[in-house]
DNA sequence: TTCTACCCATAGATAACCTATATATACGTT
DNA sequence: AACGTATATATAGGTTATCTATGGGTAGAA
């Protein structure tokens, strides 16, 4: 969710992602290489992002992927669940909390 | 963090624990049992739950679980670091996310 | 030339989940 | 008396995703 997330700002290389997710985090969440690499295939597989070869502004080769309508349309799905997610255990929480 | 929480409103069975997460949640989480004992174990390993056999109001032995006081430290901690990531996930969340 | 930041990718260990299964009892219904 | 349902504990095995560790490689600054 997030990594679709980061993309549906703007495409995005690998390395790119990680440092947005971890700098708007406050350094909270860190996306490591063997877990963010691994997800980024799965997105592919799954059709939710497209990956394209180019040059970054420092001039270097790397692979900048983009959200295609299908993953903005999943990120959608993503963002609904989390919420629904986080909204049930507010309320499993919420109850006696204070105790 | 759900378990330790529901134990500290009151010691319950795991049967009891997995109703009232479910109960409380409205069927959005649901704790399976291969999931449950489990955990349940790890907690006692841990020292943050003791249990006892007792009988149900029903009249049927169950395994009583209560929370220690390594395990409401335990649950202050789980808490703490549970709001700090819904945060942070919030605030990767929140750039844009209207687009 | 050496170091740091930038960039991709995989192997292997670890951890936790879910599905499926086994066991067993209380109670109401048929 | 037999049957079904809800109650209750527990483990085996497969799946999934993470992290650690590693390997390769480039641009630019010190």
């Amino acid at each position: 969710m997030l990594i679709l997330k980061t993309l549906n700002r703007a495409p995005l290389h690998g390395y790119g992602i990680a440092l947005s997710i971890k700098r708007l985090s406050d350094d909270v969440l860190t996306v490591e290489e063997g877990s963010l690499y691994p997800a980024l295939q799965r997105l592919l597989l799954q059709g939710w992002v497209k990956a394209e070869w180019k040059m970054t502004e420092t001039n270097r080769r790397a692979r900048f992927y983009t959200l295609t309508a299908a993953g903005r349309k999943q990120l959608g799905v993503e963002l609904t669940q989390f919420e629904q997610m986080i909204a049930a255990i507010g309320r499993v929480l919420q109850d006696a909390q204070e105790a």
